[in-house]
DNA sequence: CTTGACCTTGGATCTAGGTCCAAGGTTTAG
DNA sequence: CTAAACCTTGGACCTAGATCCAAGGTCAAG
């Protein structure tokens, strides 16, 4: 399919498919006319990388990630590749998870993060720097 | 305590505080002299901050998360700001939770990603356009 | 053969979140 | 008095991830 086809079933733009082609993200062939001429498989690897990003990976961290998955690489390096993201992802789900449970605590609270809102309040202490 | 001794608490760079500062998240005293003067709370704010960052979450969600928890919001507004925030957070850790999901299942796999190696060799079709 | 919808490339521009630097004020140590 | 180590502001610059635009090629419809 022609890009504009691509862009409209991923609901990416044509200009964005075409960065992630220069970055070696997605891959197309050209027809002579010089057209690009992207495989059904397109959309659905767009859609991962949609995804990928929207959980705060980078272009080019999914971009290594594609390229050791289909590459040439060994299958120990592969899970290797693999198994280092799943430490990560999970490293970010405890994270949320903590950050999930902190908020809805201070939600149940009522003074919320604990922070700003000194629980006596205590005069502003006027330190002053030669002044 | 200046800004330098905050920084080094933190291990936030002057810079990036006095940006967040700009922004609205974080605040500080100033001496007679010009120098600004954080509380104690601030180097907990700045974890908070650098915390719900690493997140993906950016400084304009952040500030207005803190706005809405230290500013004159209702309680009910409050709760409706984190109850927001909780749902997001609860989507991100589903989304992230499937992506590991999906690649523990293809780290089992022969074939990671079944996306870019068909399972059938198939000959790439040459689809010509006028050519 | 023209028109309009596509496509190509390259380069300029934008936002976020910083970093770096210059020019200058303040404080402390010697 | 001077040097070092702080601090101030403003502005330039950087990367990522786009978006937008210009100039032009291609193709199908009328």
């Amino acid at each position: 399919m022609r890009i504009g086809e691509l862009a409209e079933r991923t609901g990416v733009s044509c200009d964005a498919l075409r960065l992630y082609e220069r970055q070696g993200l997605i891959q197309a062939d050209r027809w002579p006319n010089g057209y690009r001429d992207f495989s059904d498989e397109a959309e659905a690897l767009v859609r991962l990388i949609r995804q990928a990003q929207g959980l705060g990976f980078s272009l080019a961290e999914i971009g290594g990630l594609l390229r050791g998955l289909s590459g040439g690489l060994s299958s120990d390096q592969v899970a290797e590749v693999l198994t280092a993201k799943l430490a990560e992802i999970d490293g970010r789900i405890s994270a949320l998870t903590d950050l999930r449970a902190l908020l809805a605590a201070r939600l149940a609270d009522a003074c919320p993060l604990g922070l700003d809102r000194p629980r006596a309040p205590a005069l502003r202490r006027r330190r002053t720097l030669r002044g």
